[in-house]
This record gives structure tokens, C-alpha cells and sequence, in this order.
DNA sequence: GGATGAATCTAACGAACGTTCGACCGACCC
DNA sequence: GGGTCGGTCGAACGTTCGTTAGATTCATCC
């Protein structure tokens, strides 16, 4: 009689230590025996599980992004309009963003880093990203379609609000600034209210 | 008889090679001796003008932190209404980032390496980021007082608004997206006709 | 009980890093 | 022409880096 699975794999536990000190000082701040520690192991034990430190990099990054944009593009369809749609994704992109704001801070951060040194994974972390906002243009373009949204141009519209979203992990602190859900709703009412012009 | 200052000091050599390698990649990618190579000098010959790597990183980030701001902040007066005020401020804000971008990625994204290794030069920078969204805040608040403005919030309101002109580097192109002047313009329109409710 | 293989270890490699030291060179000053 | 000094150099220091190689442990399977 043996336990199936451990419930978190030494796998998963680098992984996830490494994101967290990425998150915290950077991909070149820390080095291979920084992430063993934090593990309770030796830095040449990591590559029994990752090839090598930018695998590592590569493996986080294309897990949360691949994580946040299921998570987001899975349940869209019940919504009576493109308004309460957008305005629900909006929503959650934030306090998706703000819980899992370890990962994604080194998925947009360091993306660079992997463009430098493993461009295969460069490109499948912007195709993976192109999906997201892709979906994101067209709930606008058939918003505005629809007479719901009353905007300018759909594409540039898209890159202005994500860039509105995307940036809130760089001033919110959950003790000064309130909760992140009304932070969400109050981006949410900016964004389809204001920015599209909808009706509420 | 001599030349009184050369055109280009070589310590602004340095500065200038300095932020474009740090730019194109990463405070932490780039050594001394690639920096000394980009001017034609030996590594140890940095330390003439600079005592450590950290202070060049820290001079660089306050050079264009501070040229952005004084920029910014030194002309805004001859405007009759707010929304023109704050609509020159945006477009000038996004003209100003692309013809920058160089320093001013780098002034943004190694903000966390000085506050690790030189305290008071992150919160020196700190203090003069928010000098200028202040400026953003109150001009937001006193157009909404004035009734020129219909938004919410002018806190929250303010770092929507600066998320969106900041992040115009990420994903703008020159030869893709058009003259960055058209871009300026309608994210202007979009946060002061649209965002803040403005009448145009 | 011997074989297997995953997981971990110790030890070391070569390279690059930021930085320091002492010497040198050439322009200027007295 | 000797002295001063800013600027640059070559050489090296000690450290850390990512990575590799080989040995060891240990549970599992036949």
C-alpha cells in the first residue's frame, strides 16, 4: 500500500519555488543552488528534473500563461451581452493577475530573457498570448458590431485596455489599497462603461 | 586656446552605451567589459566615472527619470481647459516614452535591481514618479470638481490611465503600427473623451 | 538476494563576473 | 624640464555562476 501520487511532486516544488524567487529578485539574481535551498536539496539535484535554468524559465512561463488563458477563454459563453462578457473577463483578468501574481510577473517580465536564449519558446508563449487578445478584439469588434460599444478603432481600443489591466499587480498592496475585487469592478466599469462606451 | 567642453563627454559615452545595452538586454545580461567595449575603452577604466555598476544603473534611471518629468511638468499651463491640459500632457507622455524607449525601459524595468542593492536611489526614483502622477491625480481631480470630467474615483482613475500610456512600448511597432504621433492622439482621445467623459 | 532505476549526493570544471591595484602616458602648469 | 594629474591600461583577485561526472542511497521488482 503506497501513496498514489504525493500531493506536490519535488517537480512541482521547484517549480514553484523558482517562480517565487524569479518573482522576487529576478531570473539572473538567483542561481541554480538558491532554488535547491529553497527545496531543502543540492543545485545539481535540479537537473534530474530541468535540462537546464532556462528550461526552468521556460516551463513557468508557458505553464501560467497557459493556466491564466484556459482559465479565462474556458467559460465566456453564458452572457446575455458583449457588455456583462467583456466586463466579466475584465474582471477576472485582474484578480486572476493579483492571485497568481508570482508566475505572471515572471511570464511578462522575463519574457525577453527567453527570446534571448530559447526563442522557440518565445514564440509559444506570443502565439499563446496573440490567442488571448485576439479574443479579446473580437468581443470588441462584435460589440461595436452590435451597437452595444461605441468605440474607436477595435485594435487599438484592445491594447489600451489590457495595458490598463495588466499593469494593476504594479501598484496594488492588498492592505492599502482595499479589496481586489472592487478594484477589479471599478476597471471592469472603466473599461466597458467608459473606455466602450456601453450602456450599463 | 582648447575646446571648452567636448560635444559629448565620455562619461556620457558610457551613460549612453550603458542605457542601450541595459535596454536591449537586462541590467544583469550586460558586464562591465561589454560596456567598456561599446566606447572603446577597458573595463577597469569605468571606475574612473562610476564607482560601482549599481551607481551607473542608478544614474541612468535618475537622468531619464528626471528629464521625463521636468519634460513633462515644465509646460503645462498655457492650456484654457483641462481637457486640453491633460490631453496635451497624454500625447506628449506617449511621444516622449518612444523617443526614450532606450532609458526609459530601462528606468521602468530595473526599478527592483537598485531597490535590492541601493535603497536610496529606488526610493529617490519613487519620489519622483510620484510627483508626477500627483500632477496626473490633481489635474484629474480639479477637472472633475470643475465638472469638466465625469469619472469616478481620480486615484484609481489616475493609475488606469498612466497603465495605459505606459505600456504603449510593449507592443508598438513603428513600421507596423504607424507614426507613433496618430497613436498619441487617439489614446489622448480615449482617456480624455472617453475615460474621464469629457466634452471635445 | 541480486538487479534495476530514480533521486540525490559530493566534487569539480571552466567561464564570467565586479572590482582592485599599480603602472603608464600625455597634456598641462610653474 | 620637472611635477602634477586625469585618463587609461594590463593583470590579477576572489567569488559566483551554470553545468557535468561519477558515486551513493534506497525502494521496488523478479
Amino acid at each position: 500500500m503506497v501513496i498514489a501520487k504525493p500531493p506536490t511532486s519535488r517537480r512541482d516544488e521547484v517549480l514553484r519555488a523558482a517562480a517565487q524567487l524569479f518573482a522576487e529578485q529576478g531570473f539572473h539574481s538567483v542561481g541554480m543552488r538558491a532554488i535547491a535551498d529553497a527545496v531543502g536539496i543540492r543545485g545539481s539535484s535540479l537537473y534530474h528534473y530541468f535540462p537546464s535554468k532556462i528550461d526552468l524559465l521556460h516551463a513557468i512561463a508557458v505553464d501560467s500563461t497557459r493556466a491564466f488563458i484556459e482559465s479565462q477563454l474556458s467559460d465566456l459563453s453564458p452572457n446575455p451581452t458583449y457588455a456583462s462578457s467583456l466586463g466579466k473577463l475584465m474582471r477576472d483578468h485582474v484578480i486572476y493577475f493579483h492571485e497568481h501574481r508570482m508566475e505572471e510577473s515572471v511570464g511578462l517580465r522575463e519574457l525577453q530573457e527567453l527570446r534571448r536564449h530559447k526563442p522557440s519558446a518565445y514564440t509559444e508563449l506570443q502565439t499563446m498570448r496573440r490567442r488571448y487578445q485576439a479574443a479579446v478584439e473580437r468581443m470588441i469588434t462584435e460589440g461595436r458590431a452590435s451597437g452595444e460599444f461605441k468605440c474607436g478603432d477595435p485594435h487599438l481600443t484592445t491594447l489600451a485596455v489590457l495595458g490598463m489591466v495588466n499593469t494593476v499587480n504594479d501598484w496594488y498592496r492588498p492592505n492599502r489599497d482595499g479589496a481586489i475585487e472592487k478594484v477589479a469592478d471599478a476597471y471592469a466599469d472603466i473599461i466597458v462603461g467608459r473606455v466602450l462606451g456601453a450602456e450599463l
